[in-house]
DNA sequence: CAATAAATGAGAATTATTCTCATTTATTAT
DNA sequence: ATAATAAATGAGAATAATTCTCATTTATTG
C-alpha cells in the first residue's frame, strides 16, 4: 500500500513526506468518502493539524481529492484516481453515510442529450461537467 | 411585496417580526440562489448578524429556504416556496454565479426510472430525492 | 554528501456560525 | 385597546473549522 501512495505522489510531481504518505494511505484503504473530521481523527497521532489541511489542498491540486458537502453541511473528501469510475453519492438520511452509486451508460448519455439540448435552447450556456446526488436510506438503515 | 412575505409567515405559523420580513422580501425579490455572505451585506444595516442566522435558520426550518454549497465551497441559499418548479442549477466557473436550469419531464420521468432500477438491484437502499448541479460558463462569460 | 528548496509543527489569527442573556416586540385573551 | 405572557432580538462572547506565520526539519538535486 504504501508504495502506492509513493508513486501516486511521484507521478503528480510532488515531493513525498510523511504526512502526505499517511493521509492518501488513509484514504486508499478507506475507499469510499470521509468527512474531513474523521479523516482528520484518524491520522491526528502522525499529522499536524495545519500540515493536514495543507495535504487536503495539496491532494486537490493535483486533482486526485474531491470536496463536497452533505445534506447537513458536513464536509466530506474523496479520492478520485484515474480509474475511479465516474459515478454519484447517495447520503443516506438516517446515518449520514455516504454510498457510491454507479448509473447505467444509458442514463449517462441520455443526461448528455438532456443538457446538449439545454445549450441550445440557452444559447450561450456551456455545461462541462456534472454531478448527481441522491438522498434516501442505505442498505444497513432501511433493514432496521 | 411586503404583503407576500407576511403571508408566507403567517401561512407557516411564525410570528412576523422585522428581521424575518426584510430577510424574507430581500430573498424574493431577488429570485434567484445567493451567497449567505452576500444576502447579509444587502440586510445588515437593518438586522444584527445573530438574528441573521437565527431567521436563515427558522426559514430553513419552515422549508422555505435551501442551502447548499458551490463548488468552491460557497454558503448559498435560495427560497424554495411552493410555486417552485422543482429545477437544478448550473454553477458558472467563471463568474460564480448560479442559474436555475429545468430540464425536461422526459428526464426526469427517465432518472426517476434509473432510481427504480437501482433500487431493485441493491434491495435495500431507498431513494427519496435528488440533485443535480452542472457546472460550466453562463451566458454572460461564456460571450466574453 | 552538501546546498537549496520545500514541507512541517505549533500555535496564533481569521472567519463563519452559534450561544447567552438582558431588553424589546409580538401574540393572546380579556 | 390593553395587560400578561411568550417569543424574538441585539450585542457581543464563545466555538469550531480553516488558514497563516515563522522557526525548524526534511526532501531533492547535483
Amino acid at each position: 500500500m504504501e508504495l502506492d501512495s509513493k508513486k501516486i505522489l511521484s507521478e503528480n510531481k510532488v515531493s513525498i513526506t510523511n504526512p502526505r504518505i499517511i493521509v492518501l494511505e488513509t484514504l486508499l484503504e478507506l475507499k469510499k468518502p470521509i468527512a474531513i473530521d474523521d479523516l482528520y481523527t484518524l491520522v491526528k497521532n502522525n499529522v499536524a493539524k495545519s500540515t493536514f489541511y495543507r495535504v487536503l489542498s495539496d491532494l486537490k491540486e493535483i486533482n486526485i481529492l474531491q470536496e463536497f458537502n452533505s445534506p447537513d453541511n458536513v464536509n466530506i473528501v474523496e479520492l478520485v484516481l484515474e480509474n475511479t469510475q465516474h459515478h454519484h453519492h447517495l447520503f443516506c438520511n438516517d446515518c449520514g453515510e455516504i454510498v457510491d452509486i454507479h448509473l447505467s451508460n444509458d442514463f449517462e448519455e441520455y443526461l448528455q442529450n438532456e443538457v446538449r439540448k439545454l445549450q441550445q435552447k440557452v444559447n450561450y450556456l456551456s455545461i462541462e461537467n456534472h454531478s448527481l446526488e441522491l438522498f434516501g436510506k442505505c442498505s444497513g438503515c432501511k433493514k432496521n
